[in-house]
DNA sequence: TAATAAAAGTTAGTAGGCTAACTATTAGTG
DNA sequence: CACTAATAGTTAGCCTACTAACTTTTATTA
């Protein structure tokens, strides 16, 4: 049997999995001592229910919009809900939903995070035009989606 | 303060970490029924030690190939040995070493799995000329190294 | 209306990812 | 030679991520 060698140096996959982890660890280092260090998806959370605070916010509604599981939602949750970042209310019309609502500290972290996230939103488009930008969404879409294709296939 | 309102759907961080979850999914769904259900990382472990097989291999070369960290490389060779996948064996020369050799049943199951990385890879290109798949991969190698000299300058 | 299906969220268990702190060993330097 | 640096790997503790199985509640349909 022919040995196939590959060569991660080139590898998709390998290159996209280490610029995640990267982002991951900026947002570990962003933050110098300033008690708390909220974390990349504590962040987004904090990010989406302040943007949408005149709507109300489910945990079904992260997990669309983030792409996470039920199970990676409620993780999520609790942790930012032991460290007062949300409280998780009952609706009254609906007993199986929990109305995610941010706590004064929540707002506050999603301040301090505000210069973090765009810090890092600037620094990663350096050198790149808005073009290449546009290319790279749309290289990212396509091999996903082709992905996902494998993955129902496997699953059907 | 004016509200910045992120979109996520251009979001290109979130893209990425959606495809990099999904091809975790595609190796969790690519066994039906085999037994043992070799992770994604667990595949490139088996593959990078089988073509390297007449190399000595010792942890800190995964390290270095994957970029992960010690901690990292421990928990995945933890768990392989405990599903007898691979050894880890003293090294004369230098007690901090220890190479790592595949057992027989790492050079069957990286058998098994050599069919689903390549059906993966192949799958993953779908679509993509040769020119945009280099493109591909010289906007994740800029943008990666974008978000580590951020992450340098937190650190410095 | 009663039975069934669908939806929202939780729990258990596991893998991969990290930092910080640690042990042990080897290499380098005054 | 002795002291210090660096290297290799482990451990503890945490967060994100998943599936599978579960409970509770709401919606649908026979």
């Amino acid at each position: 049997m022919l040995m196939h060698k590959m060569d991660w140096s080139k590898n998709i996959g390998h290159k996209t999995r280490v610029m995640h982890n990267y982002i991951d660890k900026y947002f570990h280092t962003s933050w110098e001592k300033k008690g708390i260090e909220p974390t990349r998806m504590q962040c987004a959370t904090l990010h989406y229910l302040r943007a949408n605070q005149e709507k109300e916010v489910f945990q079904k509604d992260l997990e669309a919009t983030f792409s996470i599981s039920g199970a990676t939602a409620t993780n999520i949750l609790k942790v930012m809900e032991k460290d007062d970042l949300i409280r998780r209310e009952p609706v009254p019309t609906d007993a199986r939903l929990k109305k995610l609502v941010l706590t004064e500290k929540g707002i506050a972290f999603d301040d301090a995070a505000r210069e973090n996230i765009v810090r890092l939103e600037e620094g990663m488009k350096k050198g790149f035009t808005e073009e290449e930008l546009t290319i790279f969404r749309e290289y990212l879409d396509r091999m996903t989606q082709n992905i996902v294709d494998l993955v129902e296939e496997n699953t059907k």
